[in-house]
DNA sequence: CTTGCTGCAAAGGTTTTGCATTGTT
DNA sequence: AACAATGCAAAACCTTTGCAGCAAG
């Protein structure tokens, strides 16, 4: 049985931010939005509160160029991110990840999430490149 | 074409280190062991040199837990992360790798490298978990 | 010689934590 | 009334950076 948690103001206004946009906000972010509405709230609450979401499963953490990046979208989905504008865009592939889980005969391992990350350019990006 | 580079006995120790090893490192790690052999060398320098390694994809650099970790094993392989011993595996499943470079029609993005992560728990930690 | 690389030390940035207080249940 | 969660401040942590001297080419 899951650990007892109470519904706080601070923990629902983070949970409705994040279930509202699609931008993989990091907590920073997340914070700076929170607090036009609770402005007494502190970073560290805004961390405390996504951990634990994390840890429920509530939300996805995500671990892109050394920051935490969290996505409140946990149906199965990749992850592209341009490696010249640090842009993340979702790619819904059903397929990919379910290729994968009948794929996985990984003999002594037992995983309960498959996180499908490219790392690349966008569009804009690769537009203006002239030299990649 | 790329920026002019220089072979030192740091650069090589550091590589010639994580080409021995199959564990995916940290720096600190790889600084730990090089330094048995080079005594002065700082965390600084291992730090830049697997940085530069990576940018001239001689290695690969990983997020996992907050931390980056480094594999020279460039070929196209995916990871196994258990969640309670933090142990990492690598899974050689070409197919899925394939699968995914085929499959992607993502329309507006141009991926140069296709990274697979799987979060679960390793056959040890697994057969002592009651609870999970 | 040139200039990329190193060691050293200090700084930077993100994330976590201790503690007294607050607020859910 | 319990005790989970908060705000505040400080700490912890990993990683990067400035600089003067060193060394690979």
């Amino acid at each position: 049985m899951g650990k007892k948690t109470r519904m706080t103001s601070q923990r629902l206004k983070i949970l409705e931010y994040l279930k509202s946009v699609k931008t993989h906000p990091t907590a920073e972010v997340v914070y700076r939005h929170v607090k036009k509405d609770l402005p007494a709230i502190t970073l560290a609450t805004v961390y405390r509160n996504l951990n634990l979401l994390a840890e429920q499963g509530e939300i996805l953490k995500l671990e892109i160029n050394g920051e935490f990046h969290f996505d409140a979208d946990i149906c199965c989905h990749q992850h592209c991110v341009c490696k010249k504008c640090g842009k993340i865009m979702d790619m819904f592939n059903k397929d990919i990840s379910n290729y994968i889980k009948n794929k996985l005969k990984t003999r002594g391992f037992y995983p309960d999430c498959v996180n499908v990350m490219l790392k690349g350019l966008c569009k804009k990006c690769k537009g203006g490149d002239k030299n990649g």
